[in-house]
DNA sequence: CCAAAGGA
DNA sequence: TCCTTTGGG
C-alpha cells in the first residue's frame, strides 16, 4: 500500500522477461511478497491454505515454488525483512489494522451466507502476517539456501541500500516507495503467471523493470521533488493532503519547486491554506525518513548454499501436510539446478 | 501464486 | 501440444 507513482512511471517502465534477469541478485521486499502470497493463494471461497491444525500455508506454498523459478532461472533472490517500524509509521499501521478487520468481518459474514464471490473478494484485504508466519518464512528460507538481510526498519529502505552499495542489481518490489528511498533499479511482478483474471477479463501481467533516473529524468524532477510529490498524495508516514492526487501534486512541484517554497509562500490547495495542512516541521522529518533511513550496514555477506532438503520436507511435510509427491518434483528441480551450475563452474575452470 | 489435471 | 480449469493445504 505504498505510494502511487503510476502515472509518473507509465511511459519509461520496460517489461522484461526472467531470461533477462539471469544472473542478478534481487534484494525482495519480503513483507510485500509475503502479504501478497497471504491475499492471493486462496481457494475458491477465499478461505487461505492451512495445515490440519488450521496454520495458514498460503505464504510457504508461494516461497517454495517462487524461489524455484527464481532459482531455475538462475536468479539470485535476497529476502530483506522489516524491521521495528519508524514511529511516524504507527498511524499508517492502525489505519491498515482497521482495514484489515472491516475485510475480515465482511469476508466471514459472506462465507457464512455462502456468497462465494463476495467472500473471495473480501478475504484478500483480510490476512494478517504473524510473528511465526515470519519466523518460519526465515527459516524456510534459510532451507532453501536463500539469504535474509534484516532491515534497521523500513524493508524497502534496506533493498534500495542494497542496491546503492552494489550488494544487488534491484529492489524486487510491488510497491513504488523504494524510489523515494534512492532505489536505482525496481523489479514488478516478479512471478511466473503471466495472466491474472480480474471479475471474468483476463489481464496480462508483466515483468516490469523501473529506474529513478530515467523516471526523474522524463519527468523532469530531482529525487527531492518525487519525494515531495509523496508526501502531497501520501506516503507510509505522512497521509498526504486530502485531495491531492498524482497529478495535482505533480503540477504543484513543478509550478513551485518544492513544498518548502509552498509553505513559505503559504499557497492554497483545494481553498486551504497549505500551512494549515502541513507543518515545515513535518515535511523536514519525512523527508529525513526518505533521504537519511535507518540502514543496517553490519550485513554478513550474501551467499546462495545447497538447499537443505530435509529441513525443507521437514517445513512442508511433516509439519504442514504439504503433498510429499509434489514436494519431491519440486526438490528434484532444485537438484537439477544445482547440478547444472556445478557443470558450468568445472567447465569454467 | 503456482502446479497439475482436464479438454480441445 | 496448447490452453483453460481446478486444487493445493
Amino acid at each position: 500500500m505504498g505510494v502511487d507513482l503510476g502515472p509518473l512511471v507509465k511511459d519509461v517502465k520496460k517489461i522484461i522477461k526472467f531470461e533477462d534477469l539471469v544472473g542478478k541478485r534481487i534484494a525482495i521486499d519480503a513483507f510485500n511478497t509475503l502479504y501478497q502470497f497471504l491475499a492471493i493463494i486462496r481457494g475458491r471461497d477465499g478461505t487461505p491454505l492451512k495445515d490440519f491444525q488450521g496454520n495458514v500455508t498460503s505464504h510457504l506454498s508461494g516461497l517454495f515454488y517462487r524461489s524455484l523459478n527464481l532459482i531455475e532461472h538462475d536468479i539470485r533472490p535476497i529476502y530483506v525483512f522489516d524491521g521495528p517500524p519508524n514511529p511516524f509509521k504507527q498511524a499508517e499501521i492502525q489505519r491498515r489494522r482497521e482495514i484489515r478487520n472491516e475485510a475480515r468481518k465482511k469476508f466471514e459474514e459472506a462465507r457464512d451466507l455462502g456468497e462465494t464471490e463476495d467472500a473471495a473478494k473480501y478475504a484478500q484485504g483480510s490476512s494478517k502476517l504473524t510473528g511465526a508466519m515470519i519466523q518460519e518464512s526465515k527459516e524456510f528460507l534459510s532451507a532453501l539456501g536463500i539469504p535474509i538481510v534484516e532491515a534497521a526498519q523500513d524493508g524497502e529502505s534496506q533493498a534500495a541500500y542494497l542496491v546503492s552499495t552494489n550488494q544487488a542489481w534491484a529492489v524486487g518490489s510491488q510497491d513504488y516507495d523504494s524510489f523515494l528511498f534512492g532505489a536505482k533499479k525496481v523489479v514488478r511482478n516478479l512471478s511466473m503467471n503471466r495472466t491474472r483474471k480480474i471479475r471474468s477479463t483476463v489481464v496480462t501481467v508483466d515483468i516490469e523493470w523501473l529506474s529513478l533516473e530515467k523516471i526523474l529524468f522524463s519527468n523532469n524532477l530531482s529525487r527531492e521533488q518525487l519525494i515531495d510529490i509523496g508526501i502531497l498524495v501520501g506516503v507510509d508516514f505522512f497521509p498526504g493532503i486530502k485531495g491531492v492526487g498524482i497529478k495535482t501534486a505533480y503540477k504543484l512541484v513543478q509550478q513551485y519547486g518544492s513544498l518548502d517554497i509552498m509553505l513559505e509562500k503559504d499557497i492554497e490547495i483545494r481553498k486551504q491554506k497549505i500551512s494549515g495542512l502541513l507543518s515545515s516541521e513535518t515535511v523536514q522529518a519525512v523527508k529525513n525518513i526518505f533521504l537519511n533511513p535507518v540502514i543496517n550496514k553490519n550485513i554478513s555477506s550474501l551467499k546462495w548454499k545447497t538447499p537443505n532438503f530435509d529441513k525443507i520436507r521437514e517445513i512442508l511435510i511433516e509439519k504442514h501436510n504439504f503433498n510429499s509427491e509434489r514436494v519431491e518434483t519440486g526438490l528434484s528441480r532444485l537438484k537439477k539446478r544445482g547440478s547444472a551450475r556445478q557443470k558450468t563452474l568445472s567447465d569454467f575452470l
